[in-house]
DNA sequence: TGAGTTAATAAAAACGTTTTTATTTTGGTT
DNA sequence: AACCAAAATAAAAACGTTTTTATTAACTCA
């Protein structure tokens, strides 16, 4: 082993190893290791037994270079703008994790690229498509018009987006029902007797954030009642985020008494928010939240939950987008999960209210 | 503008169309555009300003099969074991964002390869150094002796480590003075009259798990009291044990009636564990955190940590990274951060408990 | 037997660089 | 004017693949 190992740390055997080894030519020796039907079957075992016993591994720097592929699937990663680094972005460990594990039995890696924002994004994929920087691309944050999914689609070239755009374009995606999961959320909470009901939500340049407000406003729509559009708070989603926008809704003069927030984030700083204002959630006021990382049960107190682990949906941006990059039209690759309701509270409080 | 994206998408320009375009041959331009001193600077000037004019870009592959690197530095993500998609790992986003801010202004790009543990972790790395799959190398989750180390160390290979091992080995790494800071948060707690105090800790391989043990019974003995080892817990970071160690430590027969904490996904686990033995932070007992993301102050109640944003760290490894990667010896890069100290509570109920 | 196929393999070219070696040009000395 | 050294550039080789083209060997069938 200390020999293998002194050898293979010197100069790792290379396909002219095993065409030395073997007597057969590199042409043969690479169609046989691709699996190329051209070459005679017991050549091929031949040269797979040498290959295997000699440990050889193939350069990715000569196939890159020869093939123009480089085996890289590209993240953009944005990097929290949010200053004294917030509690931000805290999903995308879970996007690479899930994505990583479909990509392990590939012969794809996974490169990172931060970003600062979508416009930074489009930077960054025209980089790595004149470039070749990655085989793929993933991202999220998407647009409502999304610049970055405008250039992809007319270059061609295969990237998977968590989140759509507005615009009627065929390209593969994976996303949320932010839609559904907000209109659940208000639903819940008008059905429990809330009329006036407060939106944290992201920036409206975000796609997902008009998903949000259109299930919240046709909850309201269904009821007969007027959706409480004035108690809708966009910005970054940080707790700091979250904490400001409870302060300041909650003392209007015609307050909310219950909240829908976006993420955990921004719940928790909800929660803190209406403490120091003194309500207390559970008996002044309701709180529903949306969770990646199951992290509400253990809010003070436990809140309702629409909970949908991202890591899921990284899974699924890894089998897209392998198979668009094997060359896989964007038809079928499109997927919209559901969060599932973890209901910890009646959320009824708006009936006692009444 | 069209006319230049057109040409840049069919065929992007290579070293040969420069070299068609100036009358210069290959080698000259290669020279030329990084910096060689053997060519006339009138010529240099001439071909900088065609590639400049025709948007050359070098590719990677070229470059990377020619020299043998691959102007990429790795970092190994641990994914998590914690069942369920617990809040765990946080801190990775912080460490990608401060290594990739380093990163930008050179011309290595970031590679994420997940690992499950040290031992995966090892194969992992040897698999970036036999397969030359990045030229330096990033990784956390330090053991007290931990292979990745022991192995790199041998290879040669350029990496620098977030934490310290416990071998006396001679290696580039930036740590958090985790012995100071447990130190002082118990002997903060001791002063304030608390005598058993419980310590919320990683599991023991982990080598900052002993480090915090060693600050924990250092503040004991310097107080002249016997410290309270049987209160001490040990496992995963998720919010899952941060509760459960605290329902359990908080039914025995010799209850804490303090607690040091990890991080901020146990202490929101303890908090949570606290609330439902019926205790308040606070009135009935003290809590102290380490804090990367700022969030305790949102807890409730806000709660005393130990404030050290993980994204400077991060960018310290990318700095040190790039100097081991450029040939420089480990010698001097080496980096210990000393949290600091936000003091949300006086911490003194021991004294009334007495 | 020998021409025509087919199967199997070898040889060569190419991907885009960098580096080493060879050649040409320039300028200075005698 | 002739020579030599130095400077500048060109040419060639190499990195490790894949792919295309060429060659050889083995059959088939009249």
């Amino acid at each position: 082993m200390s020999d293998r190992s002194r050898n293979s740390r010197r100069t790792p055997p290379t396909i002219k190893t095993l065409a030395d080894l073997s007597g057969y030519s590199i042409g043969t020796i690479s169609k046989a290791l691709r699996g190329s039907p051209v070459v005679a079957p017991a050549t091929k075992e031949a040269i797979l037994k040498i290959a295997e016993e000699v440990g050889y591994q193939a350069n990715a720097r000569g196939m890159a270079l020869r093939t123009g592929k480089t085996y890289q699937a590209a993240v953009l990663m944005p990097v929290t703008a949010v200053p004294d680094y917030e509690w931000d972005g805290v999903e995308y460990t879970q996007i690479l994790s899930g994505l990583s594990q479909t990509l392990e039995g590939s012969e794809y890696r996974m490169s990172v690229l931060t970003i600062r924002d979508a416009e930074d994004g489009l930077e960054a994929a025209r980089r790595v498509v004149d470039l070749g920087l990655a085989d793929g691309l993933i991202f999220s944050g998407i647009l409502q018009d999304d610049p970055r999914i405008n250039f992809l689609v007319e270059a061609d070239f295969p990237f998977v987006s968590l989140g759509r755009c507005k615009r009627e374009l065929d390209y593969a995606h994976v996303d949320v029902d932010n839609e559904w999961a907000s209109h659940a959320a208000t639903q819940r909470l008008i059905s429990g007797g809330h009329r006036r009901i407060a939106l944290i939500n992201p920036r409206s340049e975000l796609c997902y954030a008009a998903d949000r407000i259109d299930g919240f406003t046709r909850a309201f729509k269904e009821a007969g009642i007027t959706a409480s559009s004035d108690l809708i708070a966009g910005g970054d989603l940080s707790t700091r985020f979250g904490r400001e926008s409870a302060l300041d809704l909650i003392k209007r003069s015609d307050p909310p008494t219950a909240f829908v927030c976006v993420n955990e984030s921004t719940t928790l700083g909800v929660l803190s928010g209406l403490r120091d204002a003194g309500k207390s959630v559970g008996t002044d006021v309701d709180v529903i939240a949306y969770d990646d990382i199951n992290v509400s049960a253990y809010f003070t107190p436990p809140i309702t939950t629409f909970y949908q682990p991202i890591e899921v949906l990284g899974r699924t941006l890894g089998q897209f987008l392998l198979k668009r990059m094997a060359g896989e039209e964007p038809g079928a690759l499109k997927q919209v999960f559901r969060p599932k309701l973890v209901a910890r509270q009646p959320d009824d409080l708006g009936k006692k209210k009444v």
